[in-house]
DNA sequence: TTGTATGCGTTATCAA
DNA sequence: TTGATAACGCATACAA
């Protein structure tokens, strides 16, 4: 059985409480039996049962994380961000996988109250339209973030997804292509409608023609996605001469499709993606990409809350976008430069 | 406030542990105060203080995880075959990151005890000689199984290093390749040391000479290892006409480099890497590559553990090797078939 | 400076 | 079939 206080209070003939103080290192305990604590505690390797803990203080020093795919190296980045600061502020992190699914997000959100954990950051399933569920959570008075999909209404932190769309797209403008299409993810995702809004914007500020049949709706994560929606693409009486890709694998599925169809990048076509995935830089042709800064929106989010934890200040909520960069490699870079 | 046991109680004219027994669905309560507990319970949206309930059960119905690095898609597909099996037994991650930083990994394995979790599942980034904390851990009576990095004497479920060093060198001589290399993870890690041995044992039994200056030693993770280690091999007298590199980043490096010295893969040259990185297939020069099979170590290691929960049965340590799966592309493909 | 008493929300034992 | 009571291990207000 794990030591408890009790067992160190007997041994050294003190009461539990005075061994709990001690612990604590409360000023009102003498430092000759403070030290005499201290030292039995370390030999016996005593260990505070934080469930009995966080019963009385109310606070668990835990937070959860709710994410639709561990495997998807966006969440997990972001983690790392997360990690990165709670755990200096000596949180421990209780992650979920919803596999983007509403039910089993709605039971892990559950078990998470249930744990009493301090405070959630959560990438939800759910599409926007169902606000409800977070004005659920509001009222239950918890501190929570939410992160990528972006809810009116809620704190709020993630990629900058129309800046995404609006650089990537003015990249390739200013690259010298003319026939910019879009090949985007699922328009039920916020940061989908976020970079197709992105991408309208600068074509309509450089007045390129905004073409319907150039825009295609795909899937973030599948490369068969990608290499789909290039070939109806490249089917056009008029194919676009670039494309601005959603996502990096939708990027990699439509360069598979282009080098099929013979085309030579950046020359005869340019393509920008957007994760600053690791391979992108290995790939036949490197693709350009958009960084989102992922263990930023992690940090960021991360420091919302723990904000949120102390003060308790729910004030009005606040959305943080965090700004892209733009990472040129030679899928659209046409510099004399690029030769080799 | 949280809603209580005994709001419900005091609600309904009933005492709390009428109440608790009812929610548990005991047999001793009528099915009549059931349905007005359950009823009410729905209503309130009452959810149960795991921490009271750990407290008094003893058991918390989370398991502890505890790996070196998230961002590393080895351990988060491993994490997605834990959690498969481990939410379909009500069982909630806590995940901890090491960052390959062993007093972080104390510090979390100390939070992680100190939360009383039901069992633990470890990648740890203890070199193997350290196996003093182990034995620690195993007087402490938790339940808890190693994987990816092994260490004798305990419960551990990984890869088989062994034959997946066999495995790919054999498939190199298959092919014709006679001259192989070797680039290796670090000696200090488990996974490294069976890949090479693995690597060896195939060489001695097809009678080809095995030679030292052929052996480099790598990062796992850094690309740029693989691109350096590889110049170093073409730098040689008689450099080899293939490699097996320990891991699909270092393969991506060796690609690199033996690119850049103008060697033509598969006919000059032949590289087979381990992992099945999702983007291997996409590269400049689609890569061979070991499975590992990931998920389901992650899945036999939370069964196991599973299993030890549930019958305590601390029985003599077992080891569970997943079987590879050699996958084949053009790096490696000298059939006719492979022309174009 | 230390000890006593009480309670956190739940389950479990045993009486009613 | 239900209810009173005592734990679980700890922290805190207050008394000594």
């Amino acid at each position: 059985m794990a030591i408890r206080l009790k067992d160190i209070a007997v041994l050294l003939n003190l009461s539990v409480s005075t061994v709990s103080a001690a612990i604590q290192s409360r000023e009102d305990i003498s430092p000759a039996t403070r030290e005499r604590v201290l030292k039995t505690v370390a030999e016996l390797g005593y260990r505070p049962n934080s469930l009995a803990r966080g019963l009385v203080t109310r606070r668990t020093q835990i937070i959860g994380v709710i994410v639709p795919d561990l495997s998807r190296s966006f969440f997990t980045e972001v983690l790392k961000g997360i990690d990165h600061a709670t755990s200096a502020a000596d949180y421990t992190l209780l992650v979920c996988n919803t596999e983007e699914d509403q039910p089993r997000e709605d039971r892990m959100l559950s078990t998470l109250l249930s744990q009493h954990v301090d405070g959630l950051i959560i990438a939800s399933a759910y599409k926007p339209a169902a606000k409800k569920v977070w004005s659920n959570l509001a009222k239950s008075q918890i501190p929570f973030v939410l992160i990528d999909r972006y809810f009116p209404q809620t704190n709020f932190v993630g990629g900058d997804d129309e800046m995404i769309g609006y650089m990537a797209t003015s990249h390739l403008a200013e690259q010298g292509f003319r026939r910019i299409a879009h090949i985007g993810g699922p328009h039920s995702i916020s940061t989908a409608v976020g970079r197709l809004r992105g991408y309208q914007r600068a074509l309509a500020q450089i007045r390129l023609q905004a073409r319907s049949d150039y825009v295609v709706e795909s899937n973030y994560h599948e490369e068969s996605g990608g290499y789909e929606a290039m070939q109806t693409l490249l089917a056009l009486r008029t194919p676009p001469d670039a494309v601005f890709a959603a996502s990096d694998p939708i990027a990699i599925g439509a360069l598979q499709a282009a080098l099929e169809a013979g085309l030579e990048l950046p020359r005869e076509f340019g393509l920008i993606g957007v994760g600053n995935h690791r391979y992108g830089a290995y790939l036949k042709i490197p693709i350009s990409t958009m960084d989102q800064k992922r263990a930023e929106i992690g940090r960021r989010a991360a420091h919302v809350l723990l904000e949120l934890i102390q003060r308790k200040s729910l004030s009005r909520p606040k959305s943080i976008l965090v700004e892209p960069k733009l990472i040129v490699r030679k899928s659209t870079d046409r510099r004399v430069s690029n030769v080799f």
